[in-house]
DNA sequence: ATTATAGTCAACTAATTGGTTGAGTAAAGC
DNA sequence: GCTTTACTCAACCAATTAGTTGACTATAAT
């Protein structure tokens, strides 16, 4: 694993850790959105919403795009993937066997 | 999802977030140990890596028993599984069709 | 041209984090 | 019984985080 792919999960999972962050990664699940429309639901200010986003935006997780004077972000899936996959090595320890065994088939399907 | 729910999730990326941390539960992964042991490697005090060793704890990502006077982890995978759940929500955005399906098929087999 | 909207930027604050050291405690070994 | 081992605890430090406010810029609407 090199520093640069550590890193990644650092900012990954560290963007992941705070609840305001998820519910707008779950926001932006539903559809691409501008941060004041992002911003409505939360009892905080904009700049604290805008500053979430940068967040998300630094560790590739949104994609922040200016348009006219809105912001329009989408959500990226590279490093929810990277994050999967690297808790997927200790699957062992969680997994029921169903699953278990599907993944396990996805896998050597995966590896062709 | 609960407010508890929330908080563990918070609780779990957070203590993901860091690259010690990170080690610590890959070498856990490969069996129980005690805190000497999961120190030696890295360079830093024994306090600090206790200090790690503590927010995986709090996360319940470890388990710490005491014995004799060596303190006895092993990992516990309960909330890796709750973290992999909600990242599983999003899935639509990295994952392959294969592996995909294959999860698709273990939910249903899940559901029943 | 004026005004309202969408957002950034800088400065500040309080709390948390990741590390240190030095002192202390409890169990094991000689 | 003395020493070593495996820690814990408290105090401290520097950096980061999550929020605020107030001033600013740029675009759109009237």
């Amino acid at each position: 694993m090199t520093v640069q792919q550590m890193a990644q999960l650092d900012a990954t999972f560290s963007a992941l850790s705070d609840g305001t962050r998820r519910a707008i990664v779950a926001r932006l699940a539903d559809g691409e959105t501008t941060l004041s429309d992002l911003a409505a639901p939360f009892d905080m200010s904009l700049t604290a919403v805008s500053k979430h986003l940068r967040v998300l935006s630094d560790a590739g997780l949104v994609d922040i795009e200016k348009r006219g004077r809105t912001r329009h972000c989408r959500l990226r899936g590279a490093p929810i993937k990277e994050a999967v996959d690297w808790l997927s090595k200790y699957e062992a320890f969680w997994i029921d066997r169903f699953d278990a065994l599907a993944r396990h088939l996805a896998k050597e399907e995966d590896d062709k």
